[in-house]
DNA sequence: CGGTCTAGACCGACCGTCGGTCGATAATCT
DNA sequence: AGATTATCGACCGACGGTCGGTCTAGACCG
């Protein structure tokens, strides 16, 4: 016999395993409790639901990404902007970095079976990034480097657009082996985001470099065999 | 034995009557077919799968939503800035006119089992109010009062933002019978959404009133009784 | 120390419901 | 008459979830 909070992490790895290496609709609780090794009452036993496990999944996940960008936000050796761009610019690298990986995650997120767990993805990352992000909006407002009469809704709002962005680009993604054009359309979508949250914030087209080229095509073009 | 439209629009009726008279998960096929008044196979033979018939069903609504927009974009005798007002206040004032209605259908829409529907309309809604949206900010490029760099994305990018705007205040609507003091934050992210939409499109705030304050309190405040 | 008691970890057969299939039948068209 | 299309409903396997019950670690006690 395990310990409580052994046993229900135990259930929460090895579900985000099986939700990403098949789909959230698709692992059956039967499958899930198979491949942990525990009968149907031990898992009813640790959540009330499949639908409550996946809410608990997603929190755990999206909070273990926190701490690297309060970090960033808390710096007081840097600038807003420097603040602003180091966060949008380490996702944009991660991304890059691991392309197979985000490719792999998004053909399986961006499926009509596996919308609920995308959204409520989505929903916990702008929640959690939004208070860290509008910390240094503050900060930019109050050095004047940023004009904006709305500095904590402007964070919500730019995570929301770049939430939307992110989808649109998760759909051209999937359709860019077909049509390799795409990828140019995928491009103008990113810097038209980057003008409207530079504007936004009342700063000049083209000061703050939220996303680096050469990273996001790297994300676009399959590597060269 | 009736016209195969006529019984497909039918059935199609009746999924929209019951899907927001309770939810899209909540209705069995076995349900829908009896209030139809058709046997399983009957509907099989009209629709792949309860999947097809959600996006058929979007689909058709949204596209009852499109001549009168395309019929204001394509009006030669305003500027744009007023049809994009137009667009927007025509928008808002339906939705103060229909308020029980509107809050009826956020309160099902914006529920975990409902969100493939919600996401459907959500998208469905963009593509469709995407062209029209498109030509008159083309219009307004030409005719020198707005400055953008991306005309074409730019209707895609604000109906995004308009659409995370409703999502975000449709969560709030729903709890502000507890709290109703979220009125006035409500109120805040609407004025950052037109100050981010004029903002972007290079025009000076307060130069494009998409939002009749009176009609947002009527749908904010419930009527006094 | 050995014995007992209990909370809660664990089990798996079982349930109702679901979306979907299929072969038969009836109506309509050509 | 023959072909096509619309209709039917019994049937299926899989699903999420329940329930009555067993097993065991550790607290408590004589």
């Amino acid at each position: 016999m395990k310990q409580h909070d052994e046993r229900r992490n135990e259930i929460l790895d090895t579900a985000l395993r099986l939700f990403f290496s098949q789909s959230y609709s698709e692992v059956s609780v039967a499958a899930l409790i198979d491949a942990v090794g525990i009968a149907k009452g031990t898992f009813y036993h640790y959540f009330r639901s499949k639908e409550e496990l996946l809410s608990e999944l997603v929190l755990r996940e999206a909070s273990r990404q926190i701490p690297a960008y309060t970090a960033i936000a808390e710096d007081p050796a840097l600038t807003a902007e420097v603040k602003m761009q180091r966060m949008f610019l380490t996702i944009g690298a991660w991304k890059a970095d691991n392309r197979e990986l985000m490719i792999a995650s998004i053909r399986l997120l961006y499926r009509d079976e596996n919308i609920l767990l995308r959204h409520k993805l989505e929903q916990a990352s702008i929640e959690l990034f939004a208070p860290p992000l509008g910390t240094v909006i503050h900060q930019g407002v109050n050095e004047g480097c940023f004009h904006t009469p709305y500095p904590e809704v402007a964070a919500e709002l730019i995570l929301s657009m770049w939430s939307a962005l992110t989808q649109r680009v998760a759909e051209l993604i999937m359709r860019c082996d077909e049509e390799p054009h795409l990828a140019e359309s995928i491009l103008d979508r990113m810097r038209a985001i980057e003008t409207a949250i530079q504007r936004f914030l009342g700063i000049p087209d083209g000061a703050l470099a939220l996303i680096d080229e050469s990273d996001m095509r790297r994300i676009l073009m399959p590597p060269a065999v």
